[in-house]
RNA sequence: GGGUCGAUAGCUCAGCCGGUAGAGCAGCGGACUUUUAAUCCGUUGGUCGCGAGUUCGAAUCUCGCUCGACCCA
C-alpha cells in the first residue's frame, strides 16, 4: 500500500449505491469491532493449509489424531456455519481447500463462542487448534483460539447454487472463483498449461523472449489494431496485433530458437472466440521447415495434454477426440472434398467454378481473388467448422500468406498450414519468408490492399525489411491461440470462461 | 448486424388467467454440544432492468430502450 489509510473510526462517508439491510448490518458489527480495537489485524501466523492437512492427516484414525495431537493454525474465508447452542461447526475455505471447525464452550468459553456466532459467511477468519476426527469421521479442527480477521461486508452468493447470473461472473470473477470450485479448476489448469508449453520449449533449447506490446507499426497479422498516444514522443502507436515481425529480427540476432507467451489486441468485435486481448505462443526455429512444425505441434499438444490431464483423450462438450492419434492433413481442396464429396478435383481448380459455387452459397468471399484465394473461402464456408479432430490444413494462397515462403513447386501458394480442432482455428504456421526483396514487394501489395479499403491489410515496415536484408536463415514458425487451447483442455464453451477478467461493457 | 432466451429481496428462483409481491438461502431474535446445503420456531427485507402505451387496475399485455447469455453472420 503507497498510503496510509485517512477514515475516521466510524461514520464511513461515501457507501456504494446498493447498501441494503444486511450490508448495514455488517457495517454495524465492523463498527463495533473497530470500538474494541484493531478491526483488520495482520498478525495471524497459518502454519497450515487445508489441502496439505486433508493430505497428510487424512489417512490418520481417531485414535492416531488423539495421540499426535496435531496443532494447526489455519486461515480462510467462512464458507458454512452451523451454530448449535454450546458448539458449532464452520467451514473455512483457503487456496488449498477445505477444512472444519469445531467450535464449543467447553474448548473456547462461552463468551468467546458467543463472539463466534455473529461471524458472517464471507468472513476471514484464524483459528487455531488440534486435529481431530468427528463423530462422523470428518477431519476437523477442534478449536482453542477463533479470530476475525477480515470483515465481509456483502454477503456471498447464496450457499448452494452459487453464482448464476454470467455476466456477474465475468464482472465479479472473485464471486465466481469464492464459489465455484469448477471456475478454480478451469484457472489452476490454465496456469499449469502454459507452465507445460513453457516446460515442453525450454526442454527443445528454446529460449523465452518477451518482444514490444507498443509497435509503432503493427505488423505480424492482418486484423485492426488499438491506436494510442505517446506524449513524450508525440507520436502515434499501436498495441500489437501480433510479435511476428520481432522475433524474427531476434532470429537474424541469431536467437535461432525463440518463444513468447504474451497477449495480443485486437480491436475486432466481441464472441464467445473472440476476446481484445488473448494470449497467443508464437515461436521460430531456424533451419525447419512447415512439415517439420506440423510434427513438432503434434508432438506439443501431446506433451501438454499429457502433462496437464494425464492423458490424450479429450472431452469436449460431449464429444470426445484422441490428440494421441496422427493428426489429419489435407489440402484446402481435400478439405472441400471431405465434407462435399460431389465436387472434383477439377472443379475446385476451376476459379469460375468456385466463384460461382460462393455466389449460390452466398458465403464472403473477395470476387477479385485468384483461385487460392477463393478455395480458401469456400473452405471456410463449407468445411471449417466440421473439422473436429485435429487437421492441418495445407496449400493457403500468397495472397492471404505476406509473411510465408511461395512454394517452390507453385508460387501462387505457400509452405503454410492452419490447424484446426473442434472446428476453429487453433494454430497458423508456416516456413517464414526470408527473401528480402519478395517480403518488400508482398508488402507493396499489401500497402495496395490497405489504400482500396482493406482495413485488415498490413502496413509496410521498412526496418523489418532492413533486418531481413542482413539475413534470416531458412526458419519456421508458428503462432497458437493459448486461449482457444485452454478452452479445449478444459472443456470450456466461451473463451470468457478461460480469461479471468474478460472484456466487458462498462456498467 | 440477425435470431432465441433472460433481467422480480443480498443470492437462487416462483409468480403464466391483469386484481394488495412469494419461497428457500442469507440476515435478525430464540431453542439446540458431533453438524455436513444442520434442524426447529419467530421475524426484517422489494422503485418487479428503464421508458412509454392499453386498462378502473400492469411484475403480468403491447411497443421502444439498456444490459446479458446462447446461436447465426
Amino acid at each position: 500500500m503507497t498510503t496510509e489509510s485517512i477514515l475516521p473510526q466510524s461514520e464511513m462517508a461515501v457507501h456504494p449505491q446498493d447498501e441494503n439491510q444486511i450490508i448495514t448490518e455488517r457495517r454495524n458489527k465492523l463498527a463495533a469491532i473497530r470500538k474494541a480495537g484493531i478491526a483488520f489485524p495482520n498478525d495471524f501466523d497459518r502454519t497450515h493449509l487445508a489441502g496439505d492437512l486433508h493430505a497428510n492427516f487424512g489417512q490418520l484414525t481417531t485414535e492416531e489424531l488423539e495421540v499426535q495431537q496435531v496443532k494447526v493454525a489455519v486461515g480462510g474465508r467462512m464458507m458454512l456455519k452451523r451454530v448449535m447452542g454450546k458448539a458449532s461447526f464452520a467451514t473455512l475455505q483457503d487456496m488449498s481447500g477445505r477444512i472444519q471447525l469445531f467450535i464449543s464452550n467447553s474448548d473456547i468459553g462461552e463468551e468467546a463462542h458467543g463472539a463466534f456466532k455473529h461471524y458472517d459467511l464471507g468472513d476471514i477468519l484464524g483459528a487455531i487448534g488440534v486435529l481431530f476426527r468427528t463423530k462422523t469421521g470428518e477431519l476437523s479442527v477442534r478449536v482453542t483460539q477463533v479470530r476475525l480477521l477480515t470483515k465481509s461486508l456483502r454477503p456471498l452468493p447464496e450457499k448452494f447454487h452459487g453464482l448464476a447470473d454470467q455476466e456477474q461472473k465475468y464482472r465479479q470473477r472473485y464471486l465466481d472463483l469464492i464459489t465455484n470450485e469448477d471456475a478454480r479448476r478451469v484457472f489452476v489448469t490454465r496456469t499449469k498449461i502454459i507452465q507445460a508449453i513453457r516446460e515442453f520449449f525450454i526442454n527443445e533449447g528454446y529460449l523465452e523472449v518477451e518482444t514490444p506490446m507498443m509497435h509503432s507499426i503493427p505488423g505480424g497479422a492482418s486484423a485492426k489494431p488499438f491506436e494510442t498516444h505517446h506524449n513524450a514522443l508525440d507520436m502515434q502507436m499501436f498495441l500489437r496485433i501480433a510479435p511476428e515481425l520481432y522475433l524474427k529480427r531476434l532470429v537474424v540476432g541469431g536467437f535461432e530458437k525463440v518463444f513468447e507467451i504474451n497477449r495480443n489486441f485486437r480491436n475486432e468485435g466481441l464472441s464467445t472466440r473472440h476476446n481484445p486481448e488473448f494470449t497467443m505462443l508464437e515461436f521460430y526455429e531456424a533451419y525447419r521447415d512447415y512439415n517439420y512444425l506440423m510434427g513438432f505441434t503434434e508432438k506439443l499438444l501431446r506433451e501438454v495434454a499429457q502433462k496437464v490431464l494425464g492423458t490424450t483423450l479429450i472431452s469436449y462438450q460431449g464429444k470426445e477426440l484422441d490428440l494421441g492419434l496422427p493428426f489429419h492433413r489435407l489440402t484446402m481442396v481435400q478439405a472441400i472434398q471431405k465434407y462435399h464429396p460431389q465436387f472434383t478435383t477439377e472443379q475446385l481448380s476451376d476459379r469460375d467454378f468456385v466463384l460461382a459455387e460462393l455466389q449460390d452459397l452466398k458465403a464472403k468471399h473477395r470476387p477479385e481473388d485468384t483461385l487460392g484465394g477463393l478455395q480458401l473461402s469456400l473452405f471456410e464456408e463449407l468445411s471449417e467448422t466440421l473439422l473436429f479432430e485435429p487437421t492441418f490444413i495445407i496449400d493457403y494462397p500468397v495472397e492471404v500468406s505476406p509473411l510465408a515462403r511461395s512454394s517452390d513447386a507453385n508460387p501462387l501458394i505457400t509452405e503454410r498450414f492452419e490447424l484446426f480442432v473442434l472446428g476453429r482455428e487453433l494454430a497458423n504456421g508456416f516456413s517464414e519468408l526470408n527473401d528480402a526483396e519478395d517480403q518488400e514487394a508482398r508488402f507493396d501489395a499489401q500497402v495496395v490492399a490497405k489504400e482500396a479499403g482493406d482495413e485488415e491489410a498490413m502496413f509496410k515496415d521498412n526496418d523489418y525489411i532492413r533486418a531481413l536484408e542482413y539475413g534470416l536463415p531458412p526458419t519456421a514458425g508458428e503462432g497458437i491461440g493459448i486461449d482457444r487451447l485452454i478452452m479445449m483442455l478444459t472443456d470450456s464453451n466461451s473463451i470468457r470462461d478461460v480469461i479471468l477478467f474478460p472484456q466487458m461493457r462498462p456498467e
